[in-house]
DNA sequence: TAGGCCATCTGGTCCT
DNA sequence: AGGACCAGATGGCCTA
């Protein structure tokens, strides 16, 4: 018996908000820091305002015929629904452009597990670049003080051959894996930025068709190269640098493998 | 069978 | 007033 064979049309909850330039402009109403300043008690005038209309709707509400309840509960169902139908299709967006979501043999990553690799992604990513930068500025410091993208010195020939004037490329990097910080990649890259990196792994949990680390890698490993495996039990101890936030669910996520 | 994950319903709260 | 957001409750499905 499914209640939501009223379709309501009404409108749509705008994913593209997700999508926006400004997250705060849609976000803010989210954030219950508004509830947690009256310890989740409304408070003073504002609050009292508030409790007056919501009794008055619920005597609307007691008013209202049976039919008409149920036509109006069967509606926010729907919207409820749409709006998490919305939130699982951003969801699964995100899963697109992780590493590890792809591949047969990888389940899907439940959403915990999305948002908090989605996390230490972006977090890998921003320590990789601010390493580049570094770098990139240490090796051109003479007459490139500031880094700048290839496109700059004309071509991005530039980044493979070295051009008149220019010093010799380094050696490439070896590849990045987007979650972990192999061992090897925290060796080919000098410099202390790079512990934030160190500390961005996966747990065994997320990778649950996986098997032990000591099975073939499964094809969404394949694509980083055959990289060891990121779980915690193959990394060294996580840094300091990991919020206890990150630190916490990722710790609570890899307990599933005991 | 227990536990994890998920979808759905529901009532409350807040915003426009 | 209507809609969005949130959190709690509940039940189903799946896996170890």
């Amino acid at each position: 018996m499914d209640s939501d064979s009223s379709v309501i049309s009404s409108q749509p909850s705008s994913p593209d908000l997700l999508l926006s330039d400004e997250p705060t402009s849609g976000f803010s109403g989210a954030v219950s820091s508004t509830q947690s300043e009256c310890g989740g008690e409304l408070c003073g005038e504002r609050g009292l305002q508030l409790r007056a209309r919501d009794s008055l709707r619920l005597k609307d509400k007691k008013q209202m015929s049976e039919s008409e309840l149920q036509q109006l509960r069967l509606k926010i169902n729907s919207r409820e629904r749409k709006r998490m139908h919305d939130l699982n299709i951003a969801m699964d967006g995100l899963r697109e452009v992780m590493p590890y979501a792809h591949g047969p043999s990888v389940r899907k990553l439940s959403k915990i597990a999305t948002l908090l690799l989605a996390r230490n992604y972006i977090l890998m990513l921003t320590s990789s670049l601010e390493e580049m930068k570094r770098l990139v500025s240490e090796i051109y410091g003479g007459h490139h003080s500031t880094f700048h993208p290839p496109t700059a010195c004309g071509s991005l020939a530039h980044a493979g051959a070295p051009l008149p004037g220019h010093p010799p490329p380094h050696p490439p990097h070896p590849v990045h894996h987007p979650i972990m910080a192999p061992a090897a990649t925290s060796a080919s890259l000098p410099g202390a930025g790079l512990s934030a990196v160190n500390s961005i792994r996966a747990p065994h949990s997320l990778l649950k068709s996986a098997g032990p680390a000591s099975a073939p890698l499964p094809s969404g490993f394949q694509q980083w190269g055959g990289m060891p495996c990121p779980c915690t039990m193959c990394q060294v101890p996580p840094s300091h640098h990991v919020s206890s936030m990150a630190t916490a669910g990722m710790s609570r996520l890899s307990s599933d493998t005991k």
